[in-house]
DNA sequence: TGCGCTTTTTGCCAAATGGCAAGTGCAAGC
DNA sequence: GCTTGCACTTGCCATTTGGCAAAAAGCGCA
């Protein structure tokens, strides 16, 4: 929980209560690998903060391929805001590439949290523009990148992650295929 | 003017009185086919709302090279978030890629608009989150597709756009050589 | 341990893309 | 009408990446 708070408070101050508060809203979930936090054609109404573990965001193209489009580490939050603030469908599925353990709110409660606590729907707004922007920054560059530079600066974006996720998942994720990630590590050894 | 209303309509309601007291903090200015709207290196205290014209988001990477990473055109917003919410310089240019007219506010207006009217932050907020949504879809997909599939992408996200930008500039974006661009449309044709 | 399954690696060849340089086309200015 | 500059196209060849299939390695489980 302590691990919640500290990221709460980069994005504005809360008082001990303000934070008692939240943390009462909070259910703790555990998923098992492979297990899926939303599956696609669902409305997400909840939003999770990744404890333990690692998610992966993937959908299915039109040719049927399945791709992996983003992953989510260790102390970030995940949710979709098509359901989120629309009530939309989400055409993504967020799956647990590990065992994961994750504090979870009903869209109910987060939402009243802006009425009870002030200066929270403006958290919420930096927490969702940062989110948005990081990933923006990573994925920009890597279109006009060959591959060798795109498997080098995800080692340097996610240092801890490379070693804990499939190689079929992150070719897919750095747009290669698995044989081709697989060159491209013995290439750099 | 009324273009702008109706783009700003569209992320919450405001009333006549609400529509001319944005309408009155804004200044008109005009772009010359490669002026600079935001130089790379400066703070961005600056929102524009582009008219007519096209704009581009470029950087230089460290091998040197001219990457545009973005295309702006008519009826959207453009800013540098990193320079209105954090005081922080721009990496990056955006220059006008035809002659543009804008509507521009100061940072210091825009945001005083949030004590004048009751939900502008609000909408602000949608504005933003919106905008990075829209820009993530449009370039996740491109990692995992090949250089004719990214332009017809492009041609369909962007139909009225391709034949107003040079060929250098969108095949920067795509992330291929002019000369694959230069192919890439003939074989389609 | 040994079996069956999945994941990763490797080889072989084809297709896509890049690098470079020369050629073409078009428009502005004289 | 000619020249000049710039953007785009094309040709040639090297490199990267993909497609496919087989081999190897890892892994759970009886």
């Amino acid at each position: 929980m302590d691990e919640f708070f500290a990221y709460l408070l980069q994005f504005g101050s809360l008082n001990p209560q303000q934070l008692a508060l939240i943390a009462s809203k909070t259910t703790p979930l555990v998923l098992s690998k492979d297990a899926y936090f939303l599956e696609a054609g669902h409305v997400s109404r909840r939003v999770g903060f990744l404890l333990e573990g690692v998610l992966r965001i993937c959908y299915y193209s039109k040719q049927g391929d399945e791709i992996t489009r983003n992953f989510i580490d260790e102390m970030h939050l995940t949710t979709d805001l098509r359901g989120l603030e629309y009530g939309l469908a989400s055409p993504e599925y967020v799956q647990a590439v590990t065992d994961c353990r994750l504090l979870v709110f009903a869209k109910h409660d987060w939402d009243e949290l802006a009425h009870t606590i002030v200066g929270w729907s403006e958290m919420v707004h930096k927490m969702t523009s940062k989110h948005l922007r990081e990933k923006l920054a990573r994925i920009s560059p890597m279109v006009s990148q060959d591959a060798t530079t795109r498997y080098q600066e995800f080692l340097d974006n996610y240092p801890q992650l490379a070693n804990r996720i499939p190689l079929s998942y992150l070719a897919s994720f750095l747009g290669i295929t698995p044989s081709s990630l697989s060159r491209i590590r013995k290439n750099i050894r």
